[in-house]
DNA sequence: ACTAGCTTGTGAAGGAATTCACAAGCCCCG
DNA sequence: CGGGGCTTGTGAATTCCTTCACAAGCTAGT
């Protein structure tokens, strides 16, 4: 399959979120014109976007939204449940573990792992957090699809090492910083510490 | 100014982290490749990336960790301090109020906004909960530079619409949609579902 | 059945970001 | 003080992504 960019699957995310309120709506069809004003982007840009997996709409009419967001579920990988474990049950683990959205797309949380004896057997929004020193034995017979990291950025390039030679295949990283994984690993930082940094630039260097 | 990629400001955030980390074991030099190395790019972007700004290093030699550092501290803004105001008193709102990263890096927490009359008067580590209906009586007296927003996707729109009204520049997103404002106004979503759909993506799409 | 009016799908053009590759410059050593 | 070994800074080449522009195709109305 011809590699697809990054960018491109932001997006085909961000039209499903639209074709999701469409669908609650009712409307039966929705034109890339329509949809690249709601996502802030060019109709051009949504039908090359599509293009790459099909071609999903009728010429003249615009897409049916339902099929379209059926497509889009099916291209995205989201028409089976997704294991995801959480590592890390501070404060961010806890608010992850809370977070609706997860359970609405199809990622279920298995377990969450943590260091402190404190923390260890008692629940996070009734997920149950484990040692972490059980990590390899439960991806091992678990098969979780993906981890989540919430620990702090010390330890994370350690633990990430850890759910590799595991074996997990994708991972979502809140730890401020960057880490190292073989290519068939996909790794997704969320960092918001440089989100911020970002708006300082932009802040500053307004001409 | 010459327009500069937001690809190259988030990599500089990244130099930026491994320097201070350098800085606090006391290395003297650092070279292009040494950076790219541990930022996961190549020597020749680093340098590329380095050059919109100036040229910081010596040849044969590299660069001076300190001299860097402050370098890239300025280009980014971060000399100064910044002040946050988080509209939203709920999860994502409580999480990052107590998260230690904004402080540090020169971001403080001026108020948090809530609509629910509960929270309203109560503290959030520390930081007073007020009223949202105050939200642009307070913007136009304490003058806030950046707004985080962390309330559902539903209202989003309608608060961001506000804080352009009253004056804000920059704003961070944590609600799961995206948001239109003027281009003079920056705004940075942090999505934590077009995240997992891209991870998603990846495992179901690998040849 | 034909025409007018839209909207898609897509090659080709254009623009942006990354990588290449090498001259220029610095340091150290003999 | 001159040569060898590195490393920067940067035009040129390349690769990647977005935008343009238009033929093809669908619908509705007559």
């Amino acid at each position: 399959m011809k590699r697809i960019a990054d960018s491109t699957v932001r997006r085909l995310s961000i039209y499903l979120r639209f074709l999701e309120e469409f669908e609650g709506r009712g409307l039966a069809t929705v034109s890339s014109d329509e949809l690249a004003r709601r996502g802030g982007t060019t109709s051009a840009q949504v039908r090359k976007d599509l293009s790459f997996f099909g071609s999903f709409g009728k010429r003249g009419l615009g897409y049916s939204v339902p099929e379209l967001a059926t497509a889009l579920r099916e291209i995205l990988g989201l028409g089976r449940e997704w294991r995801v474990v959480i590592v890390g049950a501070g404060k961010i683990g806890a608010a992850l573990a809370q977070y609706r959205g997860f359970k609405q797309r199809g990622f279920t949380i298995v377990a969450a792992y943590d260091t402190n004896p404190d923390k260890v057997g008692g629940r996070l929004d009734g997920i149950e957090i484990r040692d972490i020193a059980r990590l390899e034995r439960d991806v091992a017979a678990d098969h979780p699809d993906i981890a989540v990291l919430a620990i702090p950025a010390e330890g994370a390039q350690a633990v990430l090492d850890r759910l590799v030679y595991a074996g997990i295949k994708a991972v979502l990283n809140f730890a401020p910083m960057s880490l190292h994984a073989p290519s068939d690993v996909t790794v997704k930082t969320v960092n918001m510490a440089m989100e911020l940094e970002g708006l300082s630039f932009a802040l500053t260097n307004r001409e």
